[in-house]
DNA sequence: CTAATAAGTTTTATTAATCAAACAAACTAT
DNA sequence: ATAGTTTGTTTGATTAATAAAACTTATTAG
């Protein structure tokens, strides 16, 4: 049996795995609020159970079945915020906290009710992804914001590696999922971009960001284009 | 912060007590499936906290602040229940091990909107009551089925110490909360009793049995009675 | 290329929850 | 009342999750 804390393990390391789908201890160790040599005895336990490949000094990558608890775990994430928020009534930004207890409940007849119930939704209403019953998540091909051109619109959908520190430079400039941008211009010498959304004109995101801001690139003239 | 682990024990404290409020580590030890060993040192801590009193071979026994607590689990509990029930359309038979789980999660919101989804209610569904947001449990004054005359009909509300040994022998005999019994006759020897319900004729209940079985005594001539 | 710094690991220790085995108190039945 | 049984306690050990401190490896800035 998965324990509560295992199951906070592999949802962090899941979500702060990039495209390499590599984890640094470090970062493990502050998304969770644990002490990096806790997190390196954990990591052999994982080890040994299969979870993450994981080599002294190297950094962390989930295995297969790792991949699949984790998006387990995740998948009872998504589905119980959006219960809370279609069947119960809350609002987006109360749910997390929530959520965070409840994803922890070892009862799938309770999940699957919640899917049956929601209509066994693929995304959430940001388009974050939810993984189906076997713990796959289909990962759509998002585009990045980096990959834009000026006059591009992009709908932010999701985000690589998303650690809190990340998060916090997002919130800091009101950047959520779901939300429209467009490209006014891209700076050729380090590839940062000025950006248009919701109220904001001219914000400035560096290329950094940018590379980790997925979702739906629109050319200016996609909708002009024939099909195939 | 209080633990998944001594949430069950309060609970199990709580639903052990009887009249006296007295509970044997035995019966909390096979209730929870954990040894007496294990109980007695839990219950020292306990002690410390506040939560029992504890003398070293004598009864436990809950403290107000303990009654509380236990309360506020058992809240969780039937909360829980209920909902699963009424707003997801699980069956009476499903909900209990789902509820076992949920009953730890700590986000009081989430149980006070199922309770206002559910229009607070005071009680579930068979009679047995459910604490309020403070812990508190309304001892409806029930009556026991050992009170009653023959021609008595006697609704089943709730069921007094109910360790698994005493719900057992209460299952092989198809009773449950919510059902009616009709009181066939009293054995003047020993007290036990020969009931009717649901199917069943001239089952017979031993005193002991009678005198935790609680609920709504309805004499033969009840509703002809004037008020005051 | 080193020296300094950052990241990762090892070792030792703590706390919570548990059990087994040995022991002690309380109850019971003659 | 006393021997036998049941109930409860103590002690010693185990496992999971954690941290502190000392140590090692990797990375980076001159």
């Amino acid at each position: 049996m998965i324990s509560f804390v295992e199951e906070n393990y592999l949802k962090a390391l899941f979500q702060l795995s990039g495209e390499d789908g590599e984890v640094n201890v470090k970062d493990l160790s502050e998304e969770l609020g644990i002490k990096m040599s806790t997190v390196t005895s954990m990591m052999k336990k994982f080890a040994e159970k299969g979870l993450v490949h994981y080599e002294s000094y190297r950094p962390l990558r989930l295995t297969g079945k790792g991949k699949k608890e984790a998006g387990l775990v995740l998948r009872k994430h998504r589905l119980t915020e959006m219960f809370l928020v279609e069947r119960m009534g809350f609002g987006w930004e109360e749910v997390h906290e929530i959520a965070e207890q409840v994803e922890h409940v070892h009862a799938p007849a309770f999940f699957e009710k919640m899917s049956e119930l929601l209509g066994h939704p693929k995304m959430d209403p940001h388009g974050s992804p939810i993984p189906d019953k076997e713990g796959n998540l289909e990962w759509k091909e998002y585009d990045k914001l980096s990959d834009c051109q000026p006059g591009d619109r992009f709908v932010l959908q999701a985000i690589m590696k998303s650690e809190d520190e990340f998060l916090a430079h997002l919130n800091k400039r009101d950047l959520r999922l779901g939300l429209e941008l467009h490209v006014e211009s891209v700076a050729p010498f380090d590839g940062s971009m000025q950006v248009n959304y919701e109220g904001r004109t001219g914000e400035v995101l560096s290329h950094t960001v940018c590379e980790r801001l997925l979702g739906k690139r629109m050319g200016e003239v996609e909708e002009l284009r024939v099909e195939g």
